[in-house]
DNA sequence: AGAATTTGTTTGGTACACCAAACTTTTAAG
DNA sequence: CTTAAAAGTTTGGTGTACCAAACAAATTCT
């Protein structure tokens, strides 16, 4: 159970995207540090080299050096993607903080498909092109999480410029 | 792994909420109906029922009538909570599909805790409460991910009338 | 009530994902 | 170049979650 339209369980899909980062900050991933970042024992990472070997997605002999494949690369890549638009709408429209939004994008990025990733996508930059919203949209939206309830003040003359733009 | 603030599995979340719904629907659970609604056979049912009984959440004796302990009921409402408000911001926000949203909501569920969907529910809530989005502002979202790019026209006069709230 | 059907349980087996610890290979130091 | 340390692998074992199918209890039908 569990996987996204990439066939992969999410520990999988985790040891793909723990590689990739770790190819782009040495050249190379090497167990040992998969190990470290992913927080599990060396021994259960060789047992996933092994089965991502086997589907084709890591280049892997036995104390080999380990580099993703070109369809290893894509779907890593595709998972990273979904971690970093989840993030963004987190951490940047939410406004949780870093941790929270790290935490949670963790596991909400196998729970998106590409779909829902690409709306969230369209839905984020809509808020930031579109000029009547963007960031002083955002700002309000902190004033209206952050005191409850808002200001009838601030309220009524919002209200009154609503109107007067639609007349 | 994979279990959000309750400190259940994702499995055993979906039991209580299948639970729950079942609850409602009839008065109580029953096993083969637990099993249909959740794809697998009922000797899974049984071993879960067993799990969660232990665990306090399910009043449970072999071949009894399931019901609720406060306890699990207080999680199961936690869990339905989080995917209905998850579920309307997919759906009604971001527009996907219904088939989608059920689905997607039903991965992230177990994806965002309490704090995450509270800040969700808030900015639903901001969407539709400030005059100056609501309804429209979803509408002019739809137009945006649908047309690619947006119109400059609709653009120069929504950048104008913005120009003129704020002089 | 007694047989047939439905519903629920149990048992044995699979797959996944991990750990602990013994073991092997590689790398680094002396 | 030999040995100590580090890195990687393997093996046996745990817990979860499921299925398949034999089994037991409860319902329903007659």
């Amino acid at each position: 159970m569990s996987e996204q339209e990439t066939g992969l369980s999410e520990s999988l899909e985790d040891y793909l995207e723990t590689i990739l980062a770790l190819e782009k900050e040495n050249k190379v991933a090497r167990v040992k540090d998969i190990a470290e970042m992913m927080g599990v024992l060396r021994g259960s990472v060789s047992g996933a080299l092994k089965s991502l070997g086997e589907k084709g997605l890591v280049n892997y002999e036995p104390y080999s050096f380990i580099t993703l494949t070109p369809k290893g690369k894509a779907i890593a890549k595709e998972i990273r993607r979904r971690h970093e638009v989840i993030h963004d709408f987190l951490a940047n429209v939410l406004q949780l903080d870093t941790a929270q939004a790290q935490e949670t994008a963790c596991r909400m990025e196998h729970a998106m498909n590409r779909a829902a990733v690409d709306r969230l996508v369209k839905f984020i930059e809509y808020i930031h092109y579109c000029p009547r919203t963007g960031r002083d949209w955002i700002e309000a939206f902190v004033d209206f999480y952050s005191k409850t309830p808002p200001e009838p003040e601030q309220c009524r003359r919002c209200l009154k410029e609503w109107e007067d733009r639609r007349t």
